[in-house]
DNA sequence: TGATGCATTTTTGTATACACTCGGTATCCA
DNA sequence: TGGATACCGAGTGTATACAAAAATGCATCA
């Protein structure tokens, strides 16, 4: 499969201010490895990259340090981080716990019928898709798209602003999206297999809820979380998929 | 009891940058109510309060914003957000979620001896602390202090960057700290039995880790935050504790 | 009387100049 | 030659002026 092409270089992201196109535009330098890790960012350098004055360009360095793409230095100034492969697990381990959290609560609270029909929906298309035997690059992207949308429905379902945001913010962490890696395997052998099973473990967790059975929705979401895990695991072995933005930031061994 | 004065009104707190300065005293006029919630609040009018540029005032707002003490408005600016006792009741759900996760980590993992020694110490203060049959408001500063001290020490057991950094955030939340409302029944009879059972329980997940009894470390961190959870209710009963700064910001019923 | 459009004002977004701190380097003195 | 000090530059912290957008109020018209 060819890979999705990421190399959408300088989209202007019209409509924003500029604080918030110079986060977008700074977000894929660092996730295209343009700006060297571990080395310090000065702002005047982003003011000639950029082509914006260093206030929004302040505002945008913050927001990405709390996204945490960005470690802030002692002495002020920001700097790319390193990562490692735990890193990214342990950031797969947090969502996981945290969804698990959020299917409790929404399987112990109970939700709004309309927040469940929509995810039948969501789960309905993603069957759709699966039906074919193979997935070609279009469809594999919307079953990103449809995954992804389930799982913010579930941080919905919760009904907790608190947890809610908590989610957002852990899903918005580098490599602990939900489809962070899924397109590491993205039509080999076993790909389809792995998507049915996400899939399957989908299902469950709403019936899950649906029945009031809290716990078993938490293990279910944990459990889940660890097929994150291993297409990330897979993704880090397979010489082919290095190129990828996502597994580029991961260094072997600190 | 009389309670613990809070009223260090306008503390310069040197050192710091003007940014830090500011954040410090907006938090201080937010707990103390002295900003009406639900109200925007305009940078102007804290240039003229703080006595600093709108620069330091910016950063300052944003930083209040991700500690989840500020919301953000849809067409820019902030206002103070109106807090129910479900969202606390959901913080130190959250909370104790992640604290679960960290010790079940620490104990799967293993940790570090000095880290464990650390904590130990720090249990041994709270030991002697608790010997006393009741607490003056000398020993309970004592308490809440090496309280803090430990849970910052569960953090660090964890050996992940990723975990800490998340847990630190979410003991920053509004009502999440794990003393944020023991002050709440200082020297009530059952206070000290109080104190007593959760010292038991630091104890219990100390011995889990060093066991590397993972699930059973969870278990007993889920359920050690529920202590703050019957502290918040009883806190939110109590009439005498109506004026505590924390109690303040809730609002009965949205 | 109500609604709509315009003008005014308030508030945030952006650019930029200045201040201050921290490293580095070169120079001077012992 | 070694060390200490002074100077210089790069970079962030802060203040402020200006631009743009939004909210407000008023007046006019249907």
């Amino acid at each position: 499969m060819t890979l999705p092409d990421l190399s959408k270089l300088s989209p202007d992201h019209p409509g924003h201010s500029q604080a918030v196109r110079a986060q977008l535009r700074l977000r894929e330098m660092i996730l295209a490895g343009e700006l060297p890790a571990g080395a310090r960012i000065a702002e005047l350098t982003l003011v000639d990259k950029l082509g914006v004055s260093r206030t929004p360009i302040r505002t945008a360095l913050m927001k990405l340090e709390q996204e945490g793409l960005l470690e802030s230095l002692a002495n002020g100034g920001y700097a790319v981080p390193t990562f490692t492969e735990r890193d990214a697990s342990d950031a797969i381990e947090l969502r996981g716990t945290l969804e698990g959290l959020a299917a409790r609560m929404a399987a112990e609270r109970g939700c709004s019928t309309v927040v469940l029909n929509d995810a039948r929906a969501c789960l309905d298309r993603i069957d759709q898709l699966l039906a074919q035997d193979s997935l070609n690059d279009e469809a594999f992207s919307a079953y990103v798209a449809e995954n992804e949308q389930f799982h913010a429905l579930l941080a919905e379902m919760t009904d907790s602003e608190v947890v809610r945001r908590e989610l957002d913010r852990v899903i918005g962490l580098p490599f602990a999206s939900p489809s962070g890696f899924v397109i590491a395997q993205a039509n080999s052998p076993q790909a389809r297999d792995m998507l049915i099973i996400a899939q399957d473990q989908h299902r469950q967790v709403l019936s899950a809820i649906e029945n009031r059975e809290g716990g078993r929705a938490e293990a279910i979401m944990r459990e889940h979380s660890r097929l994150a895990q291993r297409n990330l695991s897979q993704a880090m072995r397979s010489p082919d998929l290095q190129g990828l933005s996502t597994v580029r930031l991961i260094r072997r061994k600190r």
